[in-house]
This record gives C-alpha cells, structure tokens and sequence, in this order.
RNA sequence: GCGAGAGUGGCGGAAUUGGCAGACGCGCGAGACUUAGGAUCUCGUGGGCAACCGUGGGGGUUCAAAUCCCCCCUCUCGCACCA
C-alpha cells in the first residue's frame, strides 16, 4: 500500500487502503507465498513546517510523534505489517540516499540547473512541479499558483519521456484509466519543425522556426503567431509603431495567473508586430503576430497559422481580419473560404489537397509524409517528436526535506558534495518565522562549508528536494531497508521487485506514479535493480465519501449540530432553519463529514471497521459511509462469534475429521455433510471473488450466507 | 472538445462464459422473546388487485440479452488553446 503522510491521525482512506491490502497480503500468505508488506512513512513535508510557525513545535518532534501515534492506531487496526523494515524518509538514514541519487543523477546530466520560470504557490511559499498545479491551483493547499523567473534544479525526466510512454502499454495489470492519463501527460506528437524566414532580415535573428503536427496544411499558412515570451518579439517591434500594442499584450497576459491564462474558453487575443516571414511553399508574404494562446514551453514557442484548417486560427484570423486560405477539400461538401464558419479540421479519409502546387490531390497521410520529405531535402525543416512532458523541477523553498548535495564556491562554481560526506543533514536549530527566504538560507552555522575543490568556503544549496523525490523509490528501500553501504541492495531487489500489487488513491496517477517509474529506470540504469517498472499490478481505490449538511448561516454542519430526522426533515441546530441533505463528497475537514477511524474502533472494534471498508462498495468505487450499514457488519461479526460458540461443542469442530473426512461423513447426520458442503462451497467463493479482481464485497456476501445457512 | 468509466428495487450493491434479474447488507413491515427494546431471533419485502410489467431510452441478433450489435440520452472522473 502507498505509505501515509504522518498527518497526525488515520482517516477513513487510509482504514480502507490498508484493509484492502491487508486482505491480499494475508490471502498470498496463506497461499504459501513469501509475502513482503511492510509499512513506512512519506515524512517530509509542509505541515510539520507549518505546525513549527504556528506552534513552536520542531518539524521532526511534530513528525515523530505523529509517527508514534499513527504506528498505534494501524497496530490496533490489526494489521499483518513487518514492522521490522519500516522506513521513515525524514531519518538521515533514509535521505542521505536521495542525495546519494542526486549526485550520480547529476554525474548523468539527468539533474541540472537552469534559471527558468516556474509555478509559484504563493501561500506555501515554494515552487511546483507542474504535475502538482491542478487547474491552476496548488495540488496541496488550492491557492491560485503565479508564475516566478528562479535557479531551480530539475530531474532530466524526459530522457525518459519514450521509454516511460512505450511501456505503458506492458502495464495491463493498472487501470486504463490511469494509463491513459499519464499518456496524455507525457503527449507524443510527432510532426516536423519548419523554418520560415523572415522578409525583412534582422541582424543576429535567422528564421523563425515553427512545430507543426500538419504540415499538409503548410500552403493554408496565411500568418504565424509567436508566444508572448519569445526572445524574438522584441527585437521584431523595436522602432516600429506597433511596438507599444504588442508590449502592452504581453505585459497583461505575463501578469495572468495560470488558471486564467490556460482557461480553454479564453478569449483569444493577439498584437501584429508589424513585421512579416516569407511561407516557404507559397512564398507569400504573411504577417507575424504574437496571440495570447501560443505556448512558449511546447514546441519552439513559435507557430504557423492556418486558419481554415484550425480552430484557434480560423477564430483568430476571423477576429483580426486575415486572409483564410483552403488547401483541403472536403469530398462530401464541397468548402469555400467565404462560406466557411468554422475551421475543417479534416482527419484522414477522403479529404484531398487542394492549392498546393505539386502535391494537390494528395491525401492528408501522403501529404504529411511527402511535404515531410520534400522540407528535409530542401534543407529548411527536418521531422521531429514533441512531447508534453517537461522536466520535473524538484527545488523547493522549504526547510523540511532532503537538502540538495550541493555547494557554490566563488572559485569553483558549482561543486557536487562528495559521496563521503553524505548524508548532508538537516541542521536541527533554524528560525522558523514562516517570514522571508527559505528558513535553511538562515541557518548561519550550516550555510558555509569548506568546497571540495579548493578548499576555500563555499555556499551549500539551501533548497530541499520535493517530498516526491522520497516517495519514488521507498518500495525499492523495502527490499533492505538497513543497508547502510547502499541505497537498495542488488541481491534483494532482485528476489522482490517489482512490487506485484500495489494500492493506492488514484490522485497520484501523474504524480508518485510517474516519478516512480522514471526513478525506477533510473535506478535500473544505475545498475542497482533489474525491474524495468515498479508496480506490475495497480489497484486504485475509490475515495471514501459521506453526505454533507450546510446551513445558510452557519455553513457545514456536523451531524451532531443537527436537529430533527431524516423522515420529518433535519434542521440547523444553531438557528432552527431547516437544512437540506448535501451532496455526497469526499471525507473533508472543512466539509465536516469525517468519520474518525479512532471512535469507529472504539465502538465497533476494528474488525467491524475493516469489514465494511470491505463489504459496503468495490475497491475501486467510492464508498459512501453509512453508521447503518457499520452496524449490520457488527452484527455479523457478533452473529459468527454466538455461532461458533454454540456450534463447536455440539458438532466437535476441529476435533480433527481431516484423517477419513469422506467415511466419517457417510456416517454422520445429513445436517453436519451439508454444513461441509455449505463450507466448501465457501471457501470456492470466496476464493475465485478474492482471485477474481479482488471482489472483496461479494466474497463477504458468500461468508454471510453461510453463516445464514 | 478529447480520454476513461458508469446508468439495475426506497438505498449500497450482486448476477464470473449470453442461461431462474435483484445475492448480501441497509431500510421498511409483521411476529417471537422480554419489565423494556434502539439487544437478539423468525418470517416477509422490485412494481401491479390481476393478466402481466420490469436492468437510462429506442431498434436489432438469439431458443434465451442487465450482458452482444447499432443509434440516442444522462451522470461521474481525468485532461483541456500542446500547434
């Protein structure tokens, strides 16, 4: 199972994660298999910094203590964990390996520096991966992330981007759903690069050089965009009377956070620089612009615009007035410009080439292939694959992670921190005012160290490395979590990786999920394991969810600031109002409908926590909590424990009818052959429902009939 | 818009390869036991008085369809100007 956050205490999720879990993990067991389940704890991370500034307690003291109590509940929940390999990612002894993979990452050039702009959560004060801005929010805390030029280090990912695409298709054991987003997020587009020169040569500027995924379409190219931050913008206005248009496009769209600026319904805006490129097959003169919806970051942050065959350009050109131009004809409808109220984005099929010299009439598949060709022997553009994915910045302005192996000396530049003195740790005492710069770039004592090199005092990198550096290859830690000579040893990953079923929400799908696999290559690379991937089969649990009460007033209600029934209607225990039963949602703090594992335990025991976790939906759908359906598996477990007591001293149960089972039947009443019969079958159930995408649900329904019968 | 998935009683959900639709649980109804019951146990519980009708809607294949095929509708999740 995936290894919990220390937040304090467990909640419904994790019950529900680790019953599942628990259950293969006992099931393989008694199979005979040698079964490795173990636990740890993903320990770094904000809140411990947060409770530091908000409470004076230390982030390790926080963290250590939630560990203690969190390692109780799971103990007192029942389950069959081997505490003895139990890993903890904020102990030196467990970060000095990220750092150690760090450093031979760097040896690679897979982790370099770059000055770049990046996603920046204002409210956690740190940057972001992009994996980690949904919707234009922060992955942890929903503040609106902005947009900041830093030196961050990065994890070269996409060395990786092929391979981590290429063999999802292998990874049948996950959901489709999971692969298919992350191949999404990787997107491959392969298509080809195209110069266009510009009319007006500029001094130190050759062409502008455009992706396009349709170049049968390059003749319909009746004007080019660029991104707003492209280095050529400015040097394409100065003197020129639109150049105060332009400027002022690109001062409001820098200044949009990222929810608005990549908000599909966008309005889509743009500036004519005044200046022209010259289209390479119709040798027309076409205006360039600059449009607030071309990328910078994906392909050369430049594009050329064909408005009858797209979209966004047909909308664009409509808007400023430019010259549509058709070079595919539709064969069922015959198209002309005029005509034409939106863009024919023709795919394959019987669309043919028109206005295109000598390759009019060609289809779309032998035009993109020939034009392809016709560009690389002309020697103005060659084929190229783009992909989505961008490298993963791991910097983060924060004090409790792993620190960066990293020294800046004024001599020497930037010196890698030698494998022997490893593990850089944590200094203990720093500042933690939730003020200003990183509390690390404080900590005086521990921010000069003697430089390798020359020996003269350097900087250490005051940066931490993003908690999902930790995550991505605990599993491998596992395998020898004691080894204080390597990160994993060899022998031991060998005998246990992959990791056959893993277990987790399905948050992570591009998050934990690919870093893991990219570590995972890495670590393959680096010679220190054989698996290709970490997780052979997934399984993603649905959420737990429960009905939610909000009053006018005095907004979510718990269900104990309720008055009146579900029949009669419930009402607002504060004001009287009435209150309508909210929507079924996902267990939140602020939406006041958590159920606490603790009290659950403490009423019912944790049998009966584990059962319905089990029993009231699919794994993989989301369970909606029900105190009604907790008390029918109580009662069931009650109604199993009176059976046995009754019936073991009447039937002699386990008194040993193994040696001559068949013969001693034969013999007995037809009520104990039936009971055998009704046990057998059982057991058939219960096995193919476990055996049998992990039916948990209707495996627990065979054993209640039985007990019924 | 693209991708993944779902639609079955009052509710959560079963039905494994096309073979008795609604297992199991909740809820509800009746009864037993009990000083008492919000404990426990027993029985009943898709709709309709009935013939019959029933798996989002409409067509089809088949001896037989929740399941397979075609068209449509609705919902959930993910991605979303990626050139």
């Amino acid at each position: 199972e995936m290894f919990p956050y220390p937040s304090g205490r467990i909640h419904m999720g994790h019950v529900r994660n680790y019953a599942i879990g628990d259950v293969i993990a006992r099931y393989k067991m008694m199979r005979g298999c040698n079964v490795l389940h173990p636990m740890g704890w993903d320990a770094f991370g904000l809140p411990a910094e947060n409770a530091a500034i908000d409470k004076g307690v230390h982030p390790q003291i926080w963290t250590q203590d939630n560990i203690l109590y969190m390692r109780n509940q799971l103990r007192r929940m029942g389950l069959s964990y081997d505490w003895d390999r139990e890993v903890a990612t904020c102990e030196p002894d467990y970060y000095r390996w990220n750092q150690w993979f760090f450093l031979k990452m760097y040896e690679r050039s897979l982790a370099y520096r770059k000055r770049s702009t990046v996603n920046w959560c204002p409210s956690c004060e740190t940057v972001l991966a992009n994996e980690q801005v949904e919707d234009g929010r922060c992955w942890r805390c929903d503040a609106l992330v902005t947009l900041k030029d830093l030196e961050q280090w990065f994890f070269k990912i996409t060395d990786y981007a092929e391979e981590l695409l290429a063999s999802l298709d292998g990874l049948t054991g996950w959901p489709e759903r999971v692969r298919a987003m992350q191949r999404h997020w990787i997107g491959k587009s392969e298509g080809v690069e195209v110069d266009f020169p510009l009319a007006e040569p500029l001094d130190g500027f050759g062409d502008i050089r455009i992706f396009t995924t349709r170049q049968d379409t390059i003749f319909g190219a009746t004007f080019m965009s660029l991104a707003p931050e492209s280095p050529l913008v400015e040097p394409l206005i100065a003197g020129r009377p639109q150049a105060a248009a332009v400027r002022d496009l690109v001062a409001r769209v820098s200044r949009q956070d990222r929810a608005i600026r990549t908000a599909a319904d966008r309005e889509k805006e743009g500036a004519f620089t005044g200046a022209y490129a010259i289209n390479p097959f119709t040798k027309a003169r076409i205006p360039i612009w600059v449009a607030n919806f071309v990328l910078y970051e994906y392909g050369t942050g430049a594009i050329m615009a064909v408005p009858a065959h797209d979209q966004r350009d047909f909308e664009f050109a409509h808007k400023y007035d430019i010259p549509v131009r058709l070079v595919i004809q539709n064969p069922t409808a015959t198209l002309s410009e005029p005509h034409m109220d939106a863009a024919y984005e023709a795919q394959e099929g019987g669309s043919r080439l028109v206005n295109s010299d000598q390759f009019s009439g060609l289809s779309i598949d032998e035009a993109k292939d020939r034009i392809a060709s016709y560009v690389e022997t002309q020697g103005f553009g060659r084929r190229t694959v783009n992909f989505r994915l961008r490298d993963w910045g791991i910097s983060r302005q924060r004090y409790w992670g792993t620190p960066i192996p990293m020294l800046y000396c004024q001599g020497c530049g930037t010196v890698p921190v030698p494998e022997t003195d490893l593990p850089v740790v944590l200094p203990k005492d720093v500042p933690f005012t939730g003020k200003g710069s990183s509390p690390l770039s404080q900590a005086e004592a521990w921010l000069t160290a003697p430089c390798p090199r020359c020996k003269k005092p350097a900087r250490r990198e005051t940066d931490t490395m993003d908690t999902f550096v930790d995550s991505s290859w605990y599993f491998l830690r596992y395998c020898s979590p004691k080894s204080d000579k390597q990160a994993i040893e060899p022998s031991a990953a060998a005998y246990w990786m992959p990791v056959d079923q893993y277990i987790g929400g399905i948050e992570h799908a591009v998050l934990h999920l690919l870093y893991a696999r990219f570590f995972t290559k890495v670590i393959r690379d680096l010679g220190l394991t054989t698996a290709d991937e970490p997780f052979l089969n997934l399984l993603t649990q649905g959420m737990v969810t429960k009905e939610t009460y909000r009053c006018a007033t005095h907004g979510w209600l718990l269900p104990g600031d309720l008055t009146g029934s579900e029949k009669d209607g419930w009402r607002c225990g504060h004001c009287q109002t009435s209150v309508e039963r909210g929507r079924v949602e996902k267990m939140s703090k602020s939406k006041k409908n958590v159920v606490d594992p603790e009290h659950l335990i403490a009423t019912y025991g944790a049998d009966t926590a584990r059962l319905f976790s089990l029993f009231a939906a699919p794994p993989d759908k989301d369970l909606e909590w029900s105190d009604t359906g907790v008390e029918g598996c109580s009662r069931f477990l009650n109604r199993v424990w009176r059976l046995i007591l009754d019936l073991q001293p009447r039937l002699g149960l386990g008194a040993g009818l193994e040696p001559k089972a068949a013969e001693v039947l034969r013999q007995v009443a037809s009520p104990v052959l039936e009971l055998r019969r009704l046990t057998h079958r059982t057991i058939k159930k219960v096995t193919d429902d476990i055996e049998r995408e992990f039916q948990f649900n209707t495996a627990i329904a065979a054993l209640m009939e039985c007990v019924n019968g």
